[in-house]
DNA sequence: AGAGAATGTTTTAGGCTTCAAGCATTCCGC
DNA sequence: GCGGAATGCTTGAAGCCTAAAACATTCTCT
């Protein structure tokens, strides 16, 4: 798959391909995420950080710690602390002791946090609808799976470091 | 396209498959980006903003302003007066009063930032052809292409107000 | 030419984010 | 049980980012 010719023709700089792959990828998530942002803040004067952590103890009745909720969200914990802290003054979540590990903070909804997020949840995924609505079933679902190759390829490079 | 029955099978709350779509999407960009931006601390001890900005000036040996510069970074310009700033202190980049509107502030690469930013463009083009060198050529190609569709439709949804 | 709209930049206030250092608690192996 | 490693969280310093207000300059239309 990579004869003389190929080698050749691809070096030394033929990666422009994958840089223009990737830029392009950033420009799209940037794109909706961007509008995504905009919209919370105008329809719900909330940001992305809160609703996402909103969703994920919506998710979770039991409730979560920090550390989970930051594996999870992809997040340094020192930025769940500040975070969290700002939710939980808004009324939206409470912190209780965890209930077997004394080092570690069980955050939930509350009545208030739960039914808020329920409704900006639902106008969320209409956004989303709406934002990807000029694709196909069949585009969607090819996307969709190229995405997954691409998750798995990444990983797998980020994981074992080249050379 | 969409009968009693599609429609039916679809509402109320059928849009969770585009809603699966974006979470992928932003999952893959966030795994690559989260990369990116720790090797250019390891390696480079700078930013993806910084090198973002770094890029445009690049391929703009005549330098740009800071609005246009803000366009085509997708920031706002109050970002810009502070990025530049620090660039500018660390000898990177240079401003210099615009040639006809004196509204405007041009800006440029030092000759250090350029031979900088040069190691630097080489060496990001290699890390992205890694990240992504899982995929084949034609799994490339249709991942380009199905995401040019989809800055396509989401431009559109976001210019055109839904309802 | 003059008024008003548009554009270019900065400032301010506030939020998000990371890394690294530090403290408390728990776990593990001996 | 006891000491060291690992884990959970917080704090502090620094940078990134936005929206909105303020100001200067340019453009447009009459």
């Amino acid at each position: 798959m990579s004869d003389a010719e190929t080698v050749l023709a691809d070096a030394p700089a033929g990666h422009k391909d994958e840089l223009r792959l990737w830029l392009r990828m950033l420009t799209c998530t940037t794109l909706i995420e961007t509008e995504i942002r905009r919209r919370l803040r105008a329809d719900f004067d909330t940001t992305l950080p809160r609703f996402d952590l909103l969703a994920q103890l919506f998710r979770t009745p039991d409730g979560l710690t920090l550390g989970e909720l930051s594996r999870r969200m992809m997040v340094s914990n020192g930025n769940l602390t500040a975070l969290s802290g700002r939710l939980e003054a808004e009324g939206l979540v409470e912190r209780s002791p965890h209930a077997t590990d004394r080092r570690a903070t069980t955050l939930r909804l509350t009545a208030r946090g739960r039914s808020d997020f329920a409704v900006q949840s639902a106008v969320h995924e209409g956004w989303i609808a709406d934002l990807l609505g000029g694709l196909s079933a069949t585009e969607r679902a090819a996307l969709f799976r190229l995405l997954a190759r691409t998750k798995t390829a990444a990983r797998a490079a980020i994981e074992d470091p080249p050379p």
